[in-house]
Parts: structure tokens; sequence; C-alpha cells
DNA sequence: CGGTGAATCCGTCAGTATCA
DNA sequence: TGATACTGACGGATTCACCG
């Protein structure tokens, strides 16, 4: 357990500000197998598996992923903690540098910790139940702005010859089917005699402000709507990005849950070959 | 060196889930 | 039930390798 000793020292509180690091964090009274670190997870197996099997993948500097082959449970561990096994019949199998095997036999009336895991495998999709596989169901329905692309933009066309020319300030609160040309708030968008102005607000619905190219027209744009619509996208914008850095992470996962895999599969199959020949030596004598 | 296609990143929209 | 967070989809911008 090299890799998880050193990876860090730091207090992490087990690591409860990571998102991702939703597992049960509480501390352990039982001896621990691996000591001399700050943050600790501890992740118990039920009942039901008479064996258990833990995979694990630790690597330094970086999120590390505990999955069940028996309840198909994934947890994710923040960086810098450790799996406390709490049975004496644990085995560490460590195939090479920081790829960890772990098998544990799990105490009776154990549970899993890990509630709430972000779940990082298809294979655990069961534990979800009916509602994931219902929303698995759903497809997405096309964009608006595909539609209008496959309409040929004749809506928008429409739209705008619609509106009462010289009528400076109409502002017409779309649904959500409007048609709005997505440009930054404020933004210009300039065809022939009329602009256009989209100020959608701050539900999902939209505003489209149009007036003539009368250079003196002027547009009316509640300040408190765009100030929040501002505020939505920036909140938006970071939130794609964080979605975006869990996405990448959980790929990160799969390949490390992939490499452990392949380690494993190779060390059963040495296993294998080595009690093949110690069984034909036994048969010989 | 310019054109091009693939890959990647990023912002935005929209639908869903979750929480107070 | 409304507010907020999350995330898939989409499109634009950028980068990079490759080719003529």
């Amino acid at each position: 357990m090299d890799g998880m000793v050193e990876e860090n020292g730091s207090s992490g509180g087990a690591g409860s500000a990571d998102p991702l690091a939703g597992a049960g964090s509480a501390a352990a009274s039982s001896t621990p197998h691996v000591v001399a670190v700050t943050s600790i997870v501890q992740l118990t197996l039920p009942s039901q598996a008479p064996s258990a099997q833990v995979q694990s993948v630790i690597q330094p500097n970086q999120q590390s992923v505990i999955q069940t082959a028996s309840n198909i449970q994934s947890v994710q561990l923040p960086k810098g903690n450790v799996i406390l096994v709490s049975k004496p019949s644990s085995v560490i199998h460590t195939t090479q540098g920081t790829l960890q095997t772990l098998q544990i036999k799990p105490e009776p009336n154990t549970l899993v910790s890990s509630q709430g895991q972000s779940c990082s495998d298809e294979s655990c999709s069961d534990d979800e139940g009916p509602k994931r596989k219902y929303r698995e169901m759903l497809t997405r329905r096309p964009s608006y702005r595909k539609i209008l692309n496959d309409l040929g933009g004749a809506e928008i066309a429409e739209n705008r010859m619609g509106t009462k020319p010289g009528c400076e300030n109409e502002v017409s609160l779309s649904s959500p089917l409007s048609f709005a040309p997505v440009i930054p708030a404020g933004a210009l968008q300039t065809d022939g005699g009329l602009h256009t102005l989209a100020v959608s607000g701050a539900g999902s619905g939209g505003a489209i402000v149009q007036y003539a190219t009368n250079q003196d027209a002027q547009f009316y744009v509640p300040e408190d709507q765009t100030r929040k619509r501002e505020l939505r996208l920036l909140k938006n914008r970071e939130a794609a990005r964080e979605c975006r850095r869990k996405k990448k992470e959980y790929i990160k996962c799969l390949e490390n849950r992939v490499a452990v895999l392949e380690n494993q599969n190779k060390a059963l199959i040495e296993e294998l070959k080595s009690l093949k020949e110690l069984y034909c030596q036994q048969k010989t004598e």
C-alpha cells in the first residue's frame, strides 16, 4: 500500500469537501492494516456476500476508485485517503507499482458505506433501480437550434418580418420555443433592415428585442434581467467546467479499472498455472 | 505554405434531479 | 413548488497533423 501512504499526509478530513468523496468517511475504530495516514475511508461490505472482492486503484496525486464486484458498488476516494480493512483475513495483492487489488472477507452485518456515490460504472446501474433505467431510456429531443437549421431558418425570418416597423420597444417574452439567436447578452445581430438583440431572461425562456435599423432606435432591456442572466450563465459556465472535469476523471477511473482488471487477470492466470503444475507434481509422486 | 479534417475545448441551452 | 445543480447536446473556435 505504498501508493496510499506516500500519497499525502495532509489532514484532509476524509475529503468531505470533495463532491466525489461522498463515501462514508467515518473513521474506524478497529485496528487498521494501514496506518500513518491522516484521512481514512472505511469500506465495509454487505453481509449477503460470503466473500466480496474489492478492486482499488490507488495512484499518487489522483483520486482513487474502489469497486466491489459483489454488489456492484463503486466508491471514489479522495486523494490521500486509505481503505480501512477491518478483517484480519484481508489480503492486499499488489501486482505492480501503484496498481493494487484488495481482497477482503467481510464481517457479517456490515454495510456498504458508499451511499450517494456518483455511480461511476455502468455495471452499477442495477443499484439505481428503475429510475435510472427510465432515465437512460429517455432520449433528448433535438435542440431548437437544430430544429431551426432543419427548417432553414424560416421561422426567424418570419418572426422578424412580424415586428412592426418603428415599434421601438417591442419586447416579446418568448416561450422556450422562440428561436432566439444565440449571441452574447447585449450583442447585436444585424440582418438587413432589422436588428435583433437576444435578452433571454433568467428562466429557460428568452426575450427577443427587435428594432428598426434607424440609428436612433432605442431598445429596452431590463437591467435586473440581464444581470440575472449573466449570473446564471456564469454559474452554468463553471458548472460545465466542473462537469467536464468530473467526466474526465471518471474516464480516467475507468481506464484505471481496466488496468486493474488486466493485472488481476494476469495474476489469476499465473496462479492457475502454478497450481496446475503443483497438482501435476503431486500426482506424479 | 495554405487547405483540410480530426480532436479538443469551451460556452450555451435545455431537460432532469435534488433540495429547502 | 421554485431555485439551483448537474449534465447531454450542440456549435463555434482553436490546435495539430497531414497532404498537395
